[in-house]
DNA sequence: CCCGTTCTGTCCCGATCGGTCAAGGACGAG
DNA sequence: CTCGTCCTTGACCGATCGGGACAGAACGGG
């Protein structure tokens, strides 16, 4: 008994995050992302509250599509395979994004950690997840003799994970596609070696 | 002949930089440069001109200190010794900063790497710079049998700086200082062995 | 058909944004 | 001491900020 919306909530929450994505919480402006989404400004302060709320509600999409993405890579392959998958997948994401756009989660953590516990808190979720498939991975790589029996899965997730992280950082500021590359292919080497 | 400047210049940009690290570049406001230097905005304006500049000017200086850094971290040591205390000082730098302010090129790069090619070039440069010196030792390491022979230390020298700026990203994402040790000691285990 | 309810667009608000400028003060050269 | 030069201060600018108020449109239950 009333007038429904007009607009897909999760689609209007998709534009935002595309627009966050590119020029951070501060320096995207409410009209910004009224144009973003083609709402009104009523219509999005009535549906999300205010801006901190819209960008958590975008974070957090962003966060629960990565962590889908992730699931689904690591559904693909198993053993080292996957590990190394999931590496040449992000090296791949990095050097494709031209316009160093960039992970959101970089991003919002490094705009937003010193003042947010909320961002630190899900990224954070984020990462770990990540890191607990790498773990399962490498574990099992372990069983199979493909990884050193001697060293810790864990740890080498954790590794690995940092240097994927450190490859999106990097890819940001300025390597070039070959570099990115040297890097998966000399943690491939040590790994695999 | 004219009135001489009351402020140091240096001071000025140093004061201007950890506003700067604190909020980022959209996130801090001329009141707030105003503020954190205790200049008039009329004489932060002479002086620098605009807002960019500011920042430009604060952004060059964190990388030359960086670089001033880095040099004096691998005079200290040679070798493999140097690359894993390099390492070190990233990761007990990252553990120290409980305020998850975090590194001056990250946060610039992540917020400004889509619009402004002088910050990507000039993280690029300081990166370049720490990669250089990496590579250097590992390759002395390399001569003295602390490394395996068989990889090239270029390659070796962009992991391990990949490792380390993943250090620092997901230290900012929350992880906490064993699990951050614990990456810088796989790493070492990978590279020694 | 009608009314209550919710959504939508628009106008408005005080605050603050980045940036400018005129007035006056402080200093050094002569 | 005087004067020219540069610096500092603080008021001020138009624009935009995030947020809110509200009238009217669109819809569903009765």
């Amino acid at each position: 008994m009333a007038r429904p919306r007009k607009f897909e909530e999760e689609a209007a929450v998709a534009a935002a995050r595309t627009a966050f994505r590119r020029t951070g919480y501060a320096g995207t402006s409410l009209s910004d992302l009224v144009e973003a989404t083609g709402l009104g400004k009523g219509s999005l302060y009535n549906a999300f509250g205010d801006k901190e709320e819209i960008f958590e509600r975008a974070f957090d999409g962003y966060c629960a599509e990565a962590d889908a993405a992730t699931d689904e890579t690591f559904r693909r392959a198993a053993g080292l395979a996957a590990a190394l998958g999931y590496l040449s997948q992000v090296t791949g994401d990095t050097i494709a994004d031209r316009e160093h756009v960039g992970c959101m989660i970089n991003k919002a953590t490094a705009e937003l950690a010193v003042s947010s516990e909320a961002v630190v808190e899900r990224a954070s979720k984020t990462l770990h997840h990540v890191e607990d498939r790498l773990a399962c991975s490498l574990a099992r790589a372990q069983e199979d003799g493909e990884v050193g029996a001697d060293a810790d899965p864990r740890d080498l997730a954790r590794l690995l994970l940092a240097v994927s992280r450190g490859i999106e950082a990097l890819g940001k500021a300025g390597y070039s596609a070959e570099e990115l590359r040297s890097i998966e292919s000399a943690a491939a080497r040590v790994l695999g070696g």
